[in-house]
DNA sequence: GCCACCCTACCGACCGGTCGGTATGCTCAC
DNA sequence: GTGAGCATACCGACCGGTCGGTAGGGTGGC
């Protein structure tokens, strides 16, 4: 539960890292964006790699959340996949900014906190896959496509949405959702 | 078609762009990977930026001649969308650092030089669209999602490619290509 | 009631180091 | 001799991070 300056400057970073990249981001153009000062940031965050990890933190913690919940509802597979993908896509549309900042500098991430977020990327994953799997096992899918590979482009296309998805455009996050789901269900009939 | 020490550099930035980012390599880095002096590269390029630049080129100028190609063969919707997405999927495959790069650090493009890659992209994604739409109209594909969502979904999935594909994995380039077109074309009946 | 003491939150000038880019000159093929 | 193809030394701008200091609110002893 961030404070009030330092949600300011989680904000402003993930505006500034989305518009112009990590490394072209000064820390200097974050505090003044966040109107804030440099002491005022390196008294809440070690240091600016602090930023992005905190960054990926929020949005690893909420995507996960969601999918344990829709697993939990125990919905036959098709529906399963079918909302996990809808909650995907509208909290990804929802938060664009995030997501491109995550996906464009990930690499970015030192040793140890790569192994962690590995860890967890895995996990997310293989629950996902397993719904897919149990879903072909009772016949509910076809087994033409393999599960991983189904799984990877389902989740490509959401890491994907920041380049070509726009708040403003004629598609609502809904419809958009609900098509994804459809053709990625059609795929697995 | 770039002499020896041009393309050693553009090699060598590849390699690097592609393991650190862009704003992370000096070009420093750069030339002594590619064993020439910083006088060889600015002899060369003008900038740091049009290394990014003629990477991105190069990739664009040879998947646009892949689909002009393909397209002229003439073959049915099914088909046609079969090759183009097998031989995206494989160039790719053979292409990954480059392809990450491209995808990574795409905003970095200045306004001009992105005006024109947005440019040649519309034409890439308007010439794939049509493919499409022709086959939804003829019958052959199903209208169940609209054209563009699909033409979205696959080119997305193709960029995200660099994220998870190993060319020392178990599935070879062409395998997946085989797997993505049928997820695809599943999805469009 | 009040003051001494402390603590959190924040300020902003400053530093060492790095980076992209340049200026200048050599060398060798033609 | 002259221009393409480099090599080398160097510059000024900027960047992440530090550090001594301050403002203001809480708290306990008397």
């Amino acid at each position: 539960m961030p404070g009030a300056t330092e949600q300011k400057i989680i904000d402003a970073a993930v505006r500034l890292f989305a518009s112009q990249g990590y490394d072209a981001t000064s820390v200097q153009e974050i505090v003044t964006a966040a109107q804030v000062t440099k002491g005022a940031l390196y008294h809440y965050f070690r240091a600016k790699d602090d930023l992005l990890f905190e960054i990926y933190r929020l949005l690893i913690t909420s995507q996960s959340a969601d999918m344990d919940r829709i697993i939990g509802l125990g919905l036959p597979a098709g529906e399963t996949v079918r909302e996990i993908l809808a909650s995907l896509v509208t909290s990804t549309a929802e938060r664009v900014d995030e997501t491109a900042v995550f996906v464009r500098e990930l690499h970015r991430l030192g040793e140890d906190r790569m192994t962690d977020f590995r860890a967890e990327r895995r996990r997310y994953h293989e629950t996902f896959l397993a719904v897919v799997e149990k879903g072909q096992a009772d016949g509910e899918f076809s087994s033409v496509v393999p599960a991983d590979t189904v799984v990877r482009i389902a989740l490509g296309v959401v890491n994907q949405l920041p380049m070509w998805f726009r708040p403003d455009g004629q598609k609502t996050p809904a419809v958009l959702a609900g098509e994804i789901a459809d053709f990625v269900l059609a795929g697995l009939r």
